[in-house]
This record gives C-alpha cells, sequence and structure tokens, in this order.
DNA sequence: TTGCCAAGAGAACGTACGTTCACTAAAGTA
DNA sequence: TACTTTAGTGAACGTACGTTCTCTTGGCAA
C-alpha cells in the first residue's frame, strides 16, 4: 500500500466522522480516530491531505473539507467484474446535495413547478426549482416572476428595450408585461423525483 | 416581532455561514456574527436553538446542526404580489432535499450525466443522476447499465421479449445488448445547478 | 409605580485546544 | 555498512475556547 492510498484510508475516516457529526473533530478526537498516539501525526496527516485537496483552511485558520472531500470513487463498490470504472460521483453523506445546490440558505426557496412551459429547457411539471431570493437577474437567468399575483417560471430576455419573459415551450406565448417586472428570484437549481 | 421570528433571524445567519464554513463557528465569531457583546448571549440563543430543534449537542458536547437546520422553505402555492416571504413564513413548508431524494444512503450515488440522449425526458449534460444501486428494475424504469465498460443511462424497455435500452432522443439509437443486460443501478432522482 | 421576566453584558475560570520542536523507528538507497 | 527520508511519538507552551455567575437594561402586566 503506497503513502498515498494509506492516506485515503484515513480519508475514509474521517468522511465517516463527517457525515455523523457533519464537522471535522478536533485533533483529541483524530488521534483515537486514526489510532494515532500523537497529536502531531495528525497535524502532519492533515497537511498531507490539503496539498492533495482534500482539506482546507477557513479564513479563520480551521480545517475545513474541500470540494474533492465530498467525492467518492464508484470503483470502491463491488462493481461487476472487469469493471475499470474511475468515475467519481459526488458521493452520498447526508447533506451533500444541499451544499451543492445551496449556497445562501436564509435566501433560498424550493418552488414546485407547474406546467409544461419551460419544458424544453428541461424542467417539467412536479419539479422542484430552487430559487434564490433576489431582485435583479441577469439577461438569460430562468428567473420567477410574479405575474398576476402568481409565480412564473420564465427566462428572462428583452426585447427594444424592454424586458420579457421567455417561456421554452412553442406552445406558450412571450409574457410582455407592462410598467415594471416584479423578479421574485433568480432559479439556481432543479431538484426532481422520480416516482 | 416575536422572540421566535427573531431567533429565526439568527438561525438564518448561522445557516449562511454554515453554508460558507460547513462547519459551526466558535463562540468568538457567533458573537460578531450575531452582532452579540457578550459569550452568554450567544449561549443563550444557542440553546433556544437547541429547544427549536435546529442544533443538537454531538456525543462529545460540541454543537451541531440537526435536521431542522438544513430544512428549506418550501412555497406550496402561488404567492400573492408583495409578499416579503420571509424565512419561514405561513403558508411554506419545511423541507430537507437530501432526506427527499435519498432513501437509501449508502446505496445512492450520485453519477453526472454526459451527452444528450435523454434529452427528451429532460436529462441534461452536466446535471447530477441520482442513482439508487439495485441489481432488478422494472420496464419504463430510467436505468443506469453498464454497456461497454461504461455507464450508460437510457429508458428500460422490452422487445420481442428481450430487455432493450431506450434513449430518449430520436437521434440516437434503441440499444440491444446481446446476452445478459448488466444494471448498475435505477435512477430515482435528478439535481442540476445552473451556473 | 412597582415587580417580574428575559435578553443581553461583562468578567472570571479552568481546561482542552492546535502548534511546535526534538526525538525515535522503520524503510529505502548508495 | 552508513546515510537519508518519512511516519509517528511525546512533551511543553501559550492561548483561545466554552461554561458559569452576577449584574444591567428594557418591556410588560398588575
Amino acid at each position: 500500500m503506497s503513502e498515498f492510498e494509506r492516506d485515503l484510508e484515513y480519508l475514509a475516516r474521517l468522511q465517516d466522522y463527517y457525515a455523523d457529526e457533519r464537522c471535522l473533530p478536533s485533533y483529541a478526537r483524530l488521534m483515537s480516530l486514526f489510532g494515532f498516539a500523537s497529536k502531531s501525526a495528525v497535524s502532519k496527516l492533515l497537511t498531507r491531505l490539503q496539498l492533495q485537496g482534500f482539506l482546507n483552511r477557513s479564513s479563520d485558520g480551521d480545517w475545513v473539507p474541500a470540494d474533492r472531500f465530498f467525492e467518492r470513487t464508484l470503483s470502491s463498490e463491488p462493481v461487476p467484474a472487469g469493471m475499470p470504472v474511475a468515475a467519481r460521483d459526488v458521493g452520498t453523506d447526508a447533506f451533500a446535495i444541499d451544499q451543492y445546490l445551496i449556497n445562501r440558505p436564509s435566501h433560498t426557496h424550493l418552488i414546485p413547478v407547474k406546467g409544461d412551459s419551460m419544458i424544453d429547457a428541461g424542467i417539467h411539471s412536479g419539479d422542484l426549482a430552487v430559487v434564490e431570493r433576489r431582485a435583479i437577474a441577469n439577461l438569460g437567468d430562468i428567473v420567477v416572476a410574479i405575474v398576476d399575483d402568481e409565480f412564473t417560471l420564465k427566462t428572462l430576455g428583452k426585447e427594444g428595450g424592454k424586458f420579457v419573459l421567455l417561456p421554452a415551450n412553442p406552445a406558450y406565448p412571450v409574457i410582455r408585461p407592462q410598467g415594471t417586472l416584479e423578479i421574485f428570484g433568480v432559479m439556481v437549481g432543479l431538484v426532481r423525483k422520480y416516482r
């Protein structure tokens, strides 16, 4: 086993711990986690993991998991014979998806999609739109606008100097709001569940 | 504003911090986060949030986010214009994305989608497929099959007594595997992130 | 006005924290 | 064999940590 592989063993335990506690443990707990008898061994290991891109220092100097920390190799699974699948998936530790989709929890809403006006953008009825509350949006963003006291999900476009709402379905008309266009937020993600 | 709503304001800041740092801050940082001048104020606030089910103590006595901490507001219905829609307002439900999508964490993978062979099913390149590892699937399920040592995302169909893999894009051919069809898992969800 | 309650301020305390440095043991290399 | 490297040990140190206690302030009810 190479040094690199050994460190991955340690990393795996750290990932499991994080999945449980949602926080990186202190050095003292890391010692018993890893089976070390000294804190400096932990320190060196963490530094190695940082060099490999699994950990980072926060702006306050604390250890913080980096992006690679949440990745998982599919090959670690009992994959059928002869599978050299080296693809990485994003890992399914609890709360991975939340962290992936949501940057500002306090400003983020989930809004169920109704209708098929955005079907060509791959947004189906029943999907959940992840919407970040924000009054301004960029051209081309998919926005949640408020039209006739209802939420409407459309692409923000411009037509002759005025903002318009573009459906992604030729069967629907372009919405040309008179007066100001009220934007509730910007769609930053999509969640769909089958069955 | 009630005491409860004020605490939710504090909670929102804590959630945003956690989204950035992936860890709860120390009392000292909480003080500046909340605008308190004393640590005991922080202590009392955290205790209140614990009573409301947003925080917990880990087995080691550290503060840890609880399930409610990760819930998002799910707007149920068309919301009237001019709604302030504060965090956890009336008419909104609490909701956690991970729990919504993932039933069996240890058997669930997130696999990046490549190509546009399923575009008519609203599955785009770059999306994340939520895949539950399982060897058997039902007709009509979207499955991850292993063809030529590569993952393939297709709808499971049947043609003359034999299983086939149906793309959702007329530009792609139906895959008719000779011999057995190797199924990696069943797609149970989809996650997409914009920008 | 008085009394009560809760939120927050402020200080004191003991300890558990992360860092650092010198050292050891094992493995690789000439 | 002797030299180098590297993972881990062990101890010492200063500080930042979370807890706890008392005190102040503002809001509210009687």
